[in-house]
DNA sequence: CTGAAAGCGCTTACAG
DNA sequence: CTGAAAGCGCTTACAG
């Protein structure tokens, strides 16, 4: 029983013939119709429905537009796991990573849930443990038995040249966001943080600093070769050399930051600048200056790296260099949606800004 | 061509061979197997595989030793697309929030993937804006596209009953975290927020204040009521009253908590001990404070709610209420995978605990 | 521009 | 304890 009408009227159900008919209720089919029923009641095939869905052009603009006014009206969507088994995959992102700050989670996924609204993709999250023997194994297990259409991979795990290597194996797209372009430009999103490092090392030395400390991120992270390099080879460039005893090798936490300013402010001459390659390493600075009763920034200038909320919840508020974190989570899954074809020649790229605020000024005379 | 042994012989490929007979090379078939394929393999039907992959109790021992054995061997797991397809609901879990502070986010994210490791299911998130009109309409759809297994809802949203009740409507399992029983006991994992505000009370009065403010969250936020009035509770019932003009409403922001600061400091008398009810906003009770030349604890108590890494992270560090966030998403996601029978008739309660730190003594004399 | 048939990898309902 | 048939809601490959 066909109803070719566009705007099928509605009908009261009578027990006998809703028993034998096909449901062709709006009422009733309303939020769960398939595709089936939208091909019956407009009177085309399923394929032609297919069509539509998948925006085909080898559709008549008024079948088109029958279709589309009916699915609309049904309020029906298509079943993204129906969809996922015809295809081959599914329409799940996946988002792997190795425990970063909280605000840096949460901040990719929200810019990657921006990029995902509306376009029928879903954001699953992974975390992982990179420093065990078999995580690739998870994740690419993870990968191939959901089927996912992609997957962003942010640092340090974005790092990882094997796991890399893995998805490529198993045919799963994915962005990797770090510091320098790892891999072809298609699947990379690049943030400049050696160029931050450096705006941080000439802004200290503007304000008239010669005695600076530096407390890095882990060696093994890009990251921290980076920002502190960065930092480094802007001081180089404006004639001031920082003696290895003057670097601390933190771990991007508050400890570490107390441990690193604890070790830095020990030294003599003391350093009267400390860039701290996080905020969170930037904070353990704070709590060891007043430790010591060192006032911010009357004795002791600190710039942070993130720009968290952390930042400016500080007091003094803390001069940082401020990552688009949210910007590059919904970069990396519009790259994910995109059109293969449109791969860029060049990677994205991403530059962090510094941030003055009150943790900083010129050194005392 | 049917292979009766349980452990297939691994063969050279041939390319005339593999063209035309299925494949049953275990090497070929790695990672990528089907039910069929184990059908074929161990000569059984895909039926009886099935049974095995839903741990049945209807197929004989060996039987499934066989089968499952090859399953091993070919690292098979099942399609979750292709299940959900024929069981009319996918394996996928739903967070749904607004907007809470980044570590709850995580922290929930991490306690619900501890539940959901190596079960086949995956956590979706889905951040929402409650404040908008249609954000009921987006949760239901999300849930109902997506078929989700279930969905767990935490403050704010875990407190709308249209919520809920749209989602029962759709027939979606779903678990409320809130500080009050507000559903049936299969759908809550209560926190008892009361008792732990009255436990914050208790301190302060056993140290000696009789002078103390207090900055809540905003009154729509059931956790408000809870934690302050617990507080307040607690006051009450050992004889201090807390006059209206010694509470501020903030927003669980760090400004909202500089802003309430600054309000009850400027009290005559002016407190000698604030309770705010989340750490945020405690650590804008720092800068205020600060600001003012008040030390903490020495001049000003301060007791905050959460223990999130800022507690710690504050120099002094904060006198606070330990959530034990992870475990909520822990339960909650374990109340979704269980068998619906298994329904208890007491909620789940968690009860968070103070931790005592720097921020708080005795007032002087 | 359109459609009938077969198939994606599973499960349900039924029969034995 | 086991299996053959039909079906979940879509798409591909082919034909017109």
């Amino acid at each position: 029983m066909t109803d070719t009408t566009s705007r099928p009227r509605r009908r009261v159900r009578t027990t006998t013939a809703s028993a034998t008919a096909a449901p062709s209720d709006p009422v009733t089919l309303a939020g769960k119709a398939t595709i089936n029923d939208i091909a019956r009641l407009t009177g085309v095939s399923k394929k032609t429905v297919s069509r539509v869905i998948n925006d085909s052009p080898l559709v008549h603009p008024e079948t088109r537009e029958k279709v589309l006014a009916l699915m609309k009206q049904l309020g029906y969507s298509p079943d993204p796991q129906a969809r996922g088994l015809a295809f081959r995959r599914s329409f799940l992102i996946g988002l792997v990573y190795d425990n970063p700050t909280a605000q840096f989670i949460v901040n990719m996924q929200y810019g990657a849930l921006d990029a995902l609204r509306d376009s029928g993709y879903e954001l699953v999250v992974h975390p992982c443990d990179s420093s065990k023997e078999d995580y690739i194994d998870g994740v690419r297990r993870f990968a191939q038995q959901q089927k996912l259409h992609g997957v962003i991979l942010i640092p340090r795990v974005s790092e990882d040249e094997q796991l890399a290597t893995a998805l490529r194996e198993i045919g799963v797209r994915y962005v990797r966001i770090a510091s320098i372009p790892l891999d072809q430009a298609s699947n990379m999103v690049v943030t400049h943080d050696r160029r931050a490092g450096t705006e941080a090392a000439n802004y200290l030395e503007s304000l008239g600093h010669r005695t600076l400390g530096l407390i890095t991120g882990p060696r093994r992270y890009r990251s921290t070769i980076e920002r502190g390099g960065g930092f480094l080879a802007g001081l180089a460039e404006r004639g001031i050399e920082l003696p290895p005893d003057y670097m601390f090798e933190g771990g991007y936490t508050f400890e570490s930051g107390v441990a690193g300013a604890e070790y830095l402010l020990a030294k003599s001459p003391r350093p009267t600048a400390i860039f701290a390659c996080n905020d969170e390493m930037a904070a353990g600075v704070y709590k060891a200056a007043m430790r010591r009763g060192l006032s911010i920034p009357g004795d002791l200038s600190v710039v942070g790296y993130d720009d968290s909320p952390l930042a400016s919840q500080l007091w003094p508020a803390l001069t940082t260099i401020h990552s688009p974190i949210r910007d590059l989570g919904r970069q990396a899954a519009q790259m994910l949606l995109a059109n293969e074809a449109a791969a860029p020649a060049v990677p994205r790229t991403v530059t962090p800004q510094l941030v003055v605020r009150d943790s900083s000024q010129r050194p005392k005379a």
